[in-house]
DNA sequence: TTCGATGCAAATAGTTTGCATTCTA
DNA sequence: TAGAATGCAAACTATTTGCATCGAA
């Protein structure tokens, strides 16, 4: 599948890839940045850098908030994290290897994530209207979800 | 025409009409809230509070940022303004009587403000496979322009 | 043993809140 | 003249940066 993407693409199904493509990359595998990746790979949802440094609510050590963000922007670079905003409020931060495009409630805040191809009938049709090619997996499409749409 | 809001929607077509709308709705017309009107009916394009703030660069008296924060939430609650975010940095703010939706480029930072009806495809098309009625209003569709997405 | 990465603290950006004072209705 | 709104300062949230120390390669 290829999936277009903005910045380098490495494919990392899993932490040792990721790890792997760490090491390769010539940064160095800290204990930290191991972490980081270690806690973003048992996440099943996209995570804000406080809930990584806090270790999962306790599931992982504890680590400083500054260094979690210095190696997201790390790990994003070398696009083995990406990261997304839903709405207002805090950042969130994703293992990649895992590609998602999100919809967002703007009432009940919760929000949808789906594989890109979900998205190609929607991205297709805003091309051919505004010449945009739309990512959605950084910013969501934000609007009402069924539930709060029908209320 | 009928565009589907969150909250009060105000026919808002010109100032005196926004005024008009805030007198009546009990609350005071004051000097500061009166410029915060003044600007943004003034400006073409949606403005940072900072900007509002400073008078669009001294186009009008300066005001309190604290205030402007303010008068913008209250004169949004009337839907007399609309809140903004076209991708990173500070929020934006518009008066409301001019609906616009937004396309913005995560490359380049520039966007495009357009009708609501003109994304009523993408809308009903998103509608149809996911049960969202989506508003690029508040938050823009982001992608890549047609400038960058062709480089 | 080097230089990349860390951890702490301080700085920064954007926004909100507390409170005594001012001004609108 | 009551109480809504102001202006200033301080707090707050999210994030970034400086710097001395530490540790991976």
């Amino acid at each position: 599948m290829t999936v277009s993407r903005i910045g380098p693409t490495i494919a990392a199904p899993d932490l040792a890839t990721a790890e792997a493509a760490l090491r390769s990359s010539g940064l160095r595998l800290s204990a930290a940045r191991r972490l980081v990746l270690e806690t973003l790979f048992a996440a099943d949802r996209p995570l804000t850098a406080e809930q990584i440094a806090d270790g999962l609510d306790g599931r992982f050590p504890r680590s400083d908030l500054a260094s979690v963000y210095r190696n997201l922007e790390t790990l994003g670079k070398l696009g083995l994290v990406r990261h997304v905003h839903l709405g207002h409020g805090p950042g969130l931060y994703a293992r990649a290897g895992l590609e998602r495009e999100y919809l967002a409630c703007e009432r009940c805040g919760r929000f949808e994530a789906v594989a890109p191809e979900d998205l190609d009938e929607v991205r297709d049709l805003v091309e051919r209207t505004f010449g945009y090619r739309a990512r959605f997996g950084h910013f969501p499409i934000v609007g009402l979800c069924a539930d709060c749409a029908g209320e």
